[in-house]
DNA sequence: TTATACCTGTCAGGTTGATGTCAGTTTCGG
DNA sequence: CCGAAACTGACATCAACCTGACAGGTATAA
C-alpha cells in the first residue's frame, strides 16, 4: 500500500513513518497542504492521511479542494479533540474515515488497512482482460465462465500484473508486493509462482511475457 | 443482525445490550454520537438504535450528518416524552421508525426485526437456499422440511453465510459478525464453530468450502 | 440449594496443502 | 558456443485447518 502522510508535527510524523515502514508500506510524508497539493498532482497513492490543523492551507481546505476536483483517493483524517465542531463531521466533509488524537498506531493502521480494503471492494471489483476475469471480492478467476482455483500467493501476483498491464514489472517491483518489509526472499520464488501462475492461466489471452535480464511484462494476446 | 447503540443512559443501556446479546444478536453501545460517528466510518452494522438526547452532539445532528451523507442504514430513534415534537421531525430527518421512552424491551426487538426485514426487502424474513430454508424471524433451520436445531453460534454464522453468499469471508469477517466489540476471541473458536455448523447441515445443498490461507465462501451445491 | 443439561471456548493431535528451496535443464543474448 | 538468467519438477517444511475431548459457565428444574 501506498501512503501519503501530511502532518506537521515531525515528531509523529516520524513514529508514523516507522511504523507503517516497519509493516511492508511504503509511505510519503509532507509537512503542509501546499506540499500535499503538488504531490498528487503528478503521484499516485492508495490513500492520504492528513492532519487538518497545518500552517498555511488547512487539512479541510485540502480535502475539500480534492473533493471539488472529483478525487477519489481515500482520506483519513487527524484531528485533534478541539478541532471538533459538533456539529459537522470530519465525515461530511469528504472524509473517509477519522481519528482523533492521542491514538494508538496500530489502530491507525487497522483504519488503513480497513479504508484500502473497502475501497478495493467498492468499484466493480471485477478486472476483465480478454476471456479472464478476475473477481477480487471473492478472489476467484474465470477463463471463460470456467472458475479457476488460485493459491493465495498466484492471486497476490495476477493481481498485481493485472493491475499494472503493459508495464515492465521487475522482479524486485513483485516481491515487494508479495513479501512484507523485512520477510527474506529469493529471485527463485518469484519465479516459482510465476511458474505456477502460468501454468493455471494458461488458456486465457493474458500474456506475461519474460523480458530477459529486466522483469516481467503482461499483456492480452490477439 | 449486527446493532449499534448510542445511548448515554447506562442503566437502559446494559439491559438493551443484555437483551439483544441473548436474543443472538451482535450488539456494540456508545455513549455519544460522536463516538458512533467515528465507530460508523469504519465499521458495518445492519442498524443504529439512537437517543436524541445525548450529550454533546445530538441524535438528531447525528442522524442528519449521516442522511446528507446518502448512508442509507436503518435508524431507530429513542425519545423521551417530552421530545415528543421532535418525532415528526425525526422521521422527515430520516429515521425509518422511533420509539417513545419508557418502552418494553420486546417492542424494541420486534421494531428492529421489522426494521431490518423492511431493509432486506424481503416481504418474509425465509432465506431458501436449495434444499435448506432459514427463518431469521424464529431463528430455525429445514433441510428439505425437517426441522434443524442449531446452537445460537451457528445460526449467527449461517445467517452470515447466507446473506454473503459466493462471497470470500475471512476468518476476522466472520468474527467481527460473532463477537462484540472488544470481545477476544481466537481463529480456533472460528474454526470449531463452523466444524459445528458443517455437522448440522450435512444433507443441505449449502456447501461452506474452506479456501485456505484466504478464509470461507458459502455457495449452492447443485 | 443441588443436579442436570447444554453451550461454547480451549487444547492437543492429526492431516492437508501452500510455498520456498534445491538441483537439473533450458533459453537467450552476445 | 559460453555463461548467465530463467524455468520447472521434486521435495521438505511449516502454517493452516479440522476435529474429538474436555472444562468452565449458565440456565433450568427439582
Amino acid at each position: 500500500m501506498r501512503v501519503l502522510l501530511t502532518e506537521d508535527n515531525e515528531g509523529l510524523a516520524n513514529s508514523i513513518v516507522h511504523y507503517f515502514t516497519d509493516n511492508g508500506h511504503a509511505i510519503d510524508w509532507v509537512s503542509s497542504a501546499e506540499k500535499a497539493d503538488s504531490i498528487l498532482a503528478h503521484d499516485e497513492f492508495d490513500m492520504l492521511i492528513l492532519d487538518v490543523n497545518l500552517p498555511g492551507k488547512s487539512g479541510f481546505e485540502l480535502l475539500s479542494s480534492l473533493r471539488l476536483r472529483k478525487n477519489p483517493l481515500p482520506v483519513l483524517i487527524l484531528t485533534a479533540r478541539a478541532d471538533i465542531d459538533g456539529r459537522v463531521s470530519a465525515l461530511d466533509l469528504g472524509a473517509d474515515d477519522y481519528l482523533v488524537k492521542p491514538f494508538d498506531l496500530r489502530e491507525l493502521a487497522a483504519r488503513c488497512r480497513a479504508l484500502a480494503k473497502r475501497e478495493r471492494g467498492k468499484s466493480d471489483n471485477e478486472i476483465q482482460c480478454g476471456n479472464l476475469v478476475f473477481n477480487s471480492a471473492t478472489k476467484t478467476v474465470k477463463i471463460d465462465d470456467e472458475i479457476i482455483e488460485l493459491r493465495p500467493r498466484e492471486v497476490q501476483m495476477l493481481e498485481l500484473f493485472l493491475t499494472h498491464l503493459d508495464r515492465m514489472l521487475t522482479k524486485d517491483d513483485i516481491a515487494n508486493r508479495l513479501y512484507n518489509f523485512g520477510e527474506a526472499y529469493t529471485p527463485n520464488a518469484v519465479e516459482q509462482i510465476l511458474t505456477r501462475l502460468r501454468k493455471q492461466i494458461q488458456g486465457s489471452t493474458l500474456i506475461i511475457k519474460t523480458v530477459r535480464g529486466m522483469g516481467y511484462l503482461a499483456h492480452v494476446h490477439d
